[in-house]
DNA sequence: GAAGAAGTCATCCTTTTGGGTGATTTTTAA
DNA sequence: TTAAAAATCACCCAAAAGGATGACTTCTTC
């Protein structure tokens, strides 16, 4: 099984280090640690972790959650927060940014596994959209899409005609016409309706 | 605030009491301590807690995973597991009933409360399908739909075609035409397309 | 550079939708 | 009991979608 991508946000090195330990020792591979916002930035945009865990404090102030509210809208990964304490006050605070789970330190290592098992397990559930790429529709049919047909299939799904995209792509609708026709075919859909209910079908296995 | 209804399914009734003392000195009421299968199941149907804590293991089986998996089946509120440990093995058996999180043993007040909040406060994000009734598409809208419009408007996001419906319900296309165009009116939509579209964004906010 | 896949477009025909209007019956509620 | 709302259906027309087939033009890729 590939190793897990773990980025980790904590801006007390010890306890980064202590985490790194933790989990290279099993299946996760650290592809980075940062100890502030403009590190984390700088990781998410250039490595590609599975998975984030933040301290929602990083010095004095709670970075954490404007890294995990930027991590929900450019790189739609779970991610837990690691607290060093738990109140209702600091909830409210960040449970709009609905992390996949939490974990308060200090921790033990089977708390953290676990807890980083199930957010990227179910994440992937709850997140229809992230699952919303050709690789995923096409993990699910024999007959794989191409790349225009998928990018068709995204308009139809976002309830777009066959003019309009026929409009917006600079083709003509005959074009669209046989795009349909081949997802219907492979998707085994008969109509946009019943398009719509396969391609819901589809995100949730 | 409404207390909040909990219900605990633990066999060991020491860790049970230590819950309960712990969630009544704030804002949680008990609604039932399910020692066994099938306490828990009698608790379900009797009393409406708004979140259950599942202890896995039950005696010598893990029942708290069958309690789960009726519980997603028929009430349909979120619940965390207690586990003594956690690993792999553990996980993988747990982790297609979907839990809003877990709690391993012994844990902290802060930890539970959180882990509580959390769960309820995400859980309703999570599961749509729980909104999509004529009250959540009706408070949304200013001309609010009938029953028999409703009933259509499920089959239509069904996929359902217009003949198809006008079979199942023993009236007229036209009838069903008639109740598709009302629908339409009501949600701002011009085409099937675009009404699973106006429904999505219905059921999201 | 040849074969195959992917993308483009056309034509033909049928079925389904979308839309508008009007009318009758049934239900509901004042 | 009576007026309003909801449900039923019809007819008309236009637009869109569905389905099949064939053909031409890129792209890849070996």
């Amino acid at each position: 099984m590939a190793k897990i991508n773990v980025l980790i946000v904590e801006d007390d090195p010890l306890i980064a280090e202590d985490i790194r330990d933790l989990l290279s020792r099993v299946n996760y591979n650290i592809v980075g640690i940062a100890h502030s916002k403009a590190d984390a930035l700088n990781l998410l945009r250039n490595t590609s972790p599975d998975i984030s865990l933040l301290d929602i404090n990083l010095g004095d102030n709670t970075d954490g959650i404007l890294i995990a509210e930027i991590i929900n809208e450019t790189y739609k990964i779970p991610f837990l927060y690691l607290t060093s304490y738990s109140s209702k006050v600091i909830l409210d605070k960040v449970k709009h940014t609905l992390p996949m789970g939490y974990v308060v330190k200090p921790f033990d290592e089977a708390d953290l596994f676990t807890a980083i098992e199930i957010a990227i397990s179910n994440y992937s559930l709850f997140n229809k959209s992230e699952n919303f790429t050709i690789e995923t529709i096409n993990a699910s049919i024999p007959n794989k899409l191409t790349q225009k047909e998928f990018e068709v299939l995204l308009d139809m799904y976002n309830g777009c005609s066959n003019t309009e995209m026929a409009d917006k792509n600079f083709v003509s609708v005959n074009t669209i016409k046989t795009h349909v026709q081949k997802i219907y075919e492979k998707l085994d859909a008969h109509s946009r309706a019943t398009f719509i209910v396969k391609i819901r079908q589809l995100l949730q296995t």
